[in-house]
RNA sequence: GGGCGCGUGGCGGAAUCGGUAGACGCGACGGACUUAAAAUCCGUUGACCGCAAGGUCAUGUGGGUUCGACCCCCACCGUGCCCA
């Protein structure tokens, strides 16, 4: 027999001469370009800004491409979608790269650019490409230079000397958010502490107000929550103060567990702490303590509190326990940090471990406070302190209390005698913005010697960055270009010098999905009725690596903006969606050292765009990291293949009408049940994947239910009535409007040589015929005991008795129950019937 | 140490509400076409027993709840992330 798929040959499938064809087609009729319709729903699709690093691999792609595919799909069900891409432009790699090789950072990065936006074309994304940003253009810093004095004037940034991380490598300080765990986000070298004057942000003033809001981010992955609540690291407790004996001071502390003060038997200072040098004046310990706090000078965080072994000194003051009237000792130590609590503690070794700890190695008091509740009494190693809450005891008056209640009672007493109040402490440190490097946007402000700190007008932006070459090695590049850096006080008209400071590049990230709204806006930084429109994101797409850089940065500024009147809402993202990796066939990450990393262009040329595409939605849940597979790709081309031969050899049958085959389904004048089948597969299909595209971005079931639709459509087309089968006809014609997301380019070149009108990218998105959905039978699992032993076919909505009836007398339900009595019958309708029997 | 995830065939993964475990694809094996190969097509493919019909086992391990558990509960092992 001649095998049907064989019998017509077809113009073979040429992904390399149709992709870039209506690439072109697509560009040339601005088909994707957006327009504010108040007529229609918006929807605001992103991913996060890309830096412009120069190359991108499939992991890369596969971001783009699921963001491609939701878009498509949502444009068709008649939203108003923008999706818009640029660049994050400015920072140091380009200008590491470009001192390697000699030329300017503006060169180099442009040159990512360009290669960058060429393959991004290439993987056929549709993209307003007329809203494109580069964060490195005046016409953007400008803006973003204009949000800080913004900042500024709302008293929100301000330039203060604090001890602050410094990346050797990087050769700049950096923010809190981008040294954790002590180490430079971008290079991994181990942060040094430095105190420098810097420019900071007050993101701490919106505390509260970035840890409310997470409340209302339903669309956010938990985790990504947690994680900014854990950064913010609010904690509720109260300040009080120790009177410092035989000297007119006292130290403030700080504790979220007050109930525990009976158990104090110390004070632990931070070696910056202000009142060290008093305290240890004229004392034989002061050579001692100031040569410890030296050495510590430079140590981190991270260094101090969990590298290093706990240790101290002891200052030779003493303290006097407010309630108890006790001496307790004030040391020096390494593991209390100058920015939690003032940078003083009081130690309560028995129910602190780090306190127990130090008390340990110095042999200070430990005075237990809190009974363990009744029931884990005995939970009492000595070298662990008991941390929960419980009863206390030896603590006076408050005996008997438990810890809350305590806290409560002894606040109050504190309150009452004037020494403590109530006191809330943050974890989240003032974002630190400045960098000692020339590639960024140049902080607005001249130093005048006579009026200080003088922020530049803003008529006067942008603050041009020079297209110096980046000079020597040492100092602030900027600092060294005489013309930039000297200029006229804009106050006095006297001579006065530029801040030499430039931005840290998440300033940039941190509003670009509002110029994108309005991207050649010449009078502000957008067009505030555009972003009435389209605010907020509807879906943001991007790595759970800027959970709490990017992502709690951008919210501050949507914050200021909101309450400038600039913005609709409070939240700049209403959605918030994690894309897992692709990693490289050996399942390690992808990465150039390991060697590993599949690129785009290679990829294209060897298996198609449209390939590439089916097969990253293909390989795994889009949350999901899963490994490259060269073999699964080749399996991508392969079924656009059969796509591709079964619609062009298929002339005939796509000459009836689509619509002729709802008529006919709904009059029942399908000619055959093999119809009626195929019908089912189609618009199950469709019900399928509207819903996982719209609930879950489930796109690898979704391209697997195509998949399933393409083997049922090639098991028709062997029907002698294919021809000539309205069914069929709709089949194809729906194989083609499932498959455009995924595969746009073949999809759009078929359903042109099948004389489709217009785009088939502008087409509605299909819906289930619920005739077709309707079927003259269901299957009913039939269990005996909970194991599955048959299958019936019976009218829906059958009674369970009818079912049942038809149950026995399949063959191996029957031998499951000879010689058993029926105890009990579970029975879902139209679904399962459970046979309890024994 | 605490919190949150995850663990399913040779591989990637599916199972949407506690109801047919392994959809779909890759790989592998057998076959058709071919002088041959590639490409394409057809078939088989969790393990074990069996000629077959069918049966037993099976979702990291061990328990539990339930008529019924990949799914819920408890303990453990492994692994990842976040916080200490």
């Amino acid at each position: 027999m001649v095998n049907p798929r064989m019998s017509s040959p077809t113009a073979p499938y040429e992904p390399h001469i149709i992709e870039p064809k209506w690439q072109r087609i697509w560009r040339e009729r601005r088909q994707f370009e957006a327009r504010e319709d108040p007529q229609k729903p918006k929807f605001y699709l992103l991913e996060m800004l890309p830096y412009a690093s120069g190359d991108l691999h499939v992991g890369h792609a596969r971001n783009y491409i699921l963001g491609d595919v939701i878009s498509r799909f949502v444009r068709r069900r008649g939203f108003n979608v923008i999706h818009p891409i640029g660049w994050d432009a400015f920072g140091l790699p380009a200008e590491n790269a470009a001192i390697q090789r000699g030329i300017a950072p503006a060169a180099w990065t442009q040159a990512n650019i360009a290669n960058m936006k060429r393959q991004v074309q290439k993987l056929g994304v549709a993209y307003d490409w007329s809203r494109e940003i580069d964060t490195s253009s005046p016409g953007y810093y400008r803006w973003t230079q204009w949000l800080f004095l913004l900042m500024h004037r709302r008293g929100l940034a301000y330039k203060e000397a604090a001890p602050v991380n410094w990346c050797p490598t990087c050769k700049t300080v950096l923010a809190n958010e981008q040294a954790e765990g002590g180490v430079c986000w971008r290079c991994g070298s181990r942060v040094e502490r430095r105190f420098l004057e810097q420019w900071f942000l007050r993101i701490t003033a919106y505390a509260d107000k970035l840890l409310d809001g997470l409340a209302e981010l339903d669309g956010w992955p938990e985790r990504v929550k947690t994680m900014q609540r854990n950064w913010i690291g609010r904690s509720d407790g109260v300040t009080f103060s120790f009177d410092v004996e035989g000297e007119n001071e006292r130290i403030a502390v700080f504790t979220t567990r007050i109930d525990t003060i009976y158990g104090a038997t110390f004070l632990a200072l931070a070696p910056e702490h202000p009142l060290v040098a008093k305290l240890v004046a004229g004392r034989p310990q002061s050579a001692a303590v100031h040569a410890f706090a030296a050495d510590l000078a430079d140590k981190s965080e991270l260094d101090r509190t969990q590298l290093m072994e706990k240790q101290g000194v002891f200052s030779g003051a003493y303290a006097v326990h407010p309630l108890t009237g006790i001496r307790v000792p004030i040391w020096i130590t390494n593991y209390v940090l100058a920015g939690y609590g003032g940078g003083a503690v009081m130690g309560v070794p028995a129910h602190d471990q780090r306190d127990l700890e130090f008390a340990c190695k110095y042999g200070l008091d430990v005075t237990a406070v809190i009974a363990p509740a009744a029931r884990d009494a005995g939970a009492g190693a000595a070298d662990k302190a008991y941390v929960d809450d419980g009863v206390l005891v030896n603590s006076a008056e408050f005996d008997g209390l438990t810890s809350p209640q305590a806290r409560r009672a002894i606040a109050e007493e504190l309150i009452e005698r004037g020494i403590g109040q109530p006191a809330v402490h943050y974890k989240l440190r003032d974002w630190l913005v400045s960098r000692q490097r020339y590639w960024g946007a140049p902080i607005p402000f001249i130093v005048c010697p006579l009026d200080g700190l003088v922020p530049v007008p803003a008529d006067l932006l942008p603050v041009l960055l020079p297209d110096a070459l980046i000079a020597g090695t040492s100092g602030n590049p900027l600092s060294n270009v005489s013309d930039f850096v000297n200029t006229k006080c804009p106050r006095c008209g006297g001579p006065a010098k530029r801040e030499t400071d430039t931005m840290d590049t998440f300033m940039c990230s941190s509003w670009y999905f509002l110029r994108y709204l309005s991207p050649h806006a010449r009078q502000a930084p957008y067009d505030v009725e555009a972003a009435r429109y389209w605010m907020p994101v509807d879906q943001y797409i991007g790595g759970i690596e800027h959970a709490v850089l990017h992502l709690m940065y951008a919210r501050f500024f949507y914050k200021v903006l909101a309450e400038e009147g600039l913005v609709p809402g409070s939240e700049p993202f209403a959605r918030l969606f994690n894309q897992g990796m692709v990693l490289g066939d050996n399942h390690e990450k992808m990465s150039k050292s390991h060697g590993n990393v599949v690129g785009i262009d290679a990829t294209a040329d060897t298996y198609g765009i449209d390939a590439l595409r089916v097969f990253e939605m293909f390989a795994g849940p889009p949350e999901s990291d899963f490994p490259w597979s060269t073999e699964s790709i080749a399996g991508a081309t392969r079924m656009l293949s059969r796509v591709w031969r079964l619609v062009l050899s298929n002339a005939d049958a796509l000459k009836i009408k689509a619509a002729d085959a709802m008529s006919a389904g709904s009059d029942g004048r399908l000619s055959s049940a093999d119809e009626k089948a195929l019908r089912y597969s189609v618009h199950s299909k469709i019900e399928h994947i509207t819903r996982e595209l719209a609930e879950r971005m489930h796109v690898n079931t979704s391209v697997a239910a195509i998949m399933t639709l393409l083997n049922d459509l090639e098991a028709f087309a062997a029907n002698d009535a294919a021809s000539s089968s309205a069914a069929f006809s709709e089949g194809l014609r729906t194989l083609l409007s499932l498959l455009a997301p995924f595969a746009p380019h073949l999809s759009e070149e078929l359903w042109e040589r099948i004389g489709g009108r217009g785009s088939i990218h502008d087409l509605p998105w299909p819906q289930a015929d619920s005739v077709a959905l309707r079927s003259d039978f269901v299957p009913v699992v039939v269990q005996v005991n909970g194991k599955r032993r048959g299958v019936v076919d019976v009218p829906p909505g059958s009674a369970e008795d009818d079912v049942f009836a038809r149950a026995e007398s399949v063959p191996t339900v029957r031998s499951q129950l000879a010689g058993k009595t029926v105890r009990r019958r579970i029975f879902l309708a139209d679904k399962l019937l459970n046979i309890v029997a024994s």
